[in-house]
DNA sequence: ACTGCTGCCGTTACTATATAACCTCAGACA
DNA sequence: TGTCTGAGGTTATATAGTAACGGCAGCAGT
């Protein structure tokens, strides 16, 4: 492991910073991170990959016995309101924002996805000038835009290197 | 009904144009648009709205009674592999490509949809801004695009002017 | 203390979406 | 004839997501 990851036991120093990070975050929106829905942000923010709902509810009960899929699926919920995760359309998967850190005090920003057919690696951008010419072309049809979900599929930097002679 | 737009029944010209080119299309690809598929095509071509493998499913139950899940699915697959029909993720459900006749040579075209949150109307763009930019935003961290997602949720100019005071 | 209210979550059951696996048949072709 | 392929019927199952009810802690008003 060159990674240098932490794996789903130890609890690194990134991990308790981006944990902070969504404590102060709710606070300030008046919101409760309560123990399981920081269990669910932490299964969420551990993993490499999105995970799918039924995934996580798997290693939610590795903590949660009881846990079924409405316990999951709240918990998601509420991540997704408060701007800390995303939903991955393309895979029904989650992922931890990477941006829910900075905070620039905006909720729900628009996401855009990267995602790596060979390895499933998931890359988030916010790209000004896709946004601008999303809007731009809504615009022109006369389409206000609450919401964009922008989500690429392709080769990874890694995965292009790995197999030059597509 | 003021749009003019047929019904389920009666097979308007339209829809008769646009079988006749998804028909030349499939020869010009090798291959078969088979009676169940343009059932299927037909089926989704007459919706106003993105219809549901399900929801088409039913329909498709009147002219094809044994027909399950399966069989939709199937169908659904190769109507999209010709490009003749696209996936909107955020809705599970599928739409008719407006480009299908035109037929520029090239299947498969990376669309964009506009959304309506309030009458659920869905539009196909084909924004070239768009897709650059996305395309150079990729390119910047060096990943290969082979695919894009592009779903925008809003309001339509219809549904804007109906309700002013947002 | 009693009451009523709200938010969180356990629990059961269910709906919706999608696929696996196996089989038959028809047409192409050696 | 044997065999291969693609289409699609059929059954069963996997995966994703929700509805609905109930308990319980915390808090406000009386
Ligand atoms: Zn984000
Ligand atoms: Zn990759
Ligand atoms: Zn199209
Ligand atoms: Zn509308």
């Amino acid at each position: 492991m060159a990674t240098g990851q932490g794996g789903a036991t130890e609890m690194n120093t990134a991990m308790q910073r981006a944990l902070a990070a969504a404590e102060a975050r709710c606070l300030r929106a008046g919101a409760q991170l309560t123990e399981l829905r920081r269990q669910v942000l932490a299964l969420v923010l551990e993993a490499e990959q999105p995970l799918g709902a039924y995934a996580l509810l798997d290693r939610l009960k590795a903590q949660r016995p009881g846990a079924a899929p409405p316990t999951v699926y709240r918990a998601l919920d509420f991540l997704l309101e408060q701007g800390l995760i995303h939903k991955v359309e393309r895979l029904n998967a989650f992922v931890g924002c990477v941006e829910a850190e900075h905070d620039h005090g905006h909720h729900q920003h628009p996401p855009q996805f990267l995602i790596c057919r060979t390895c499933g690696a998931t890359v988030e951008l916010s790209d000004h000038a896709v946004a601008h010419a999303l809007a731009d072309a809504a615009r022109r049809v006369g389409f206000q835009v609450a919401n964009a979900t922008v989500e690429v599929e392709g080769l990874c930097a890694r995965c292009t290197e790995a197999a030059p002679a597509g």
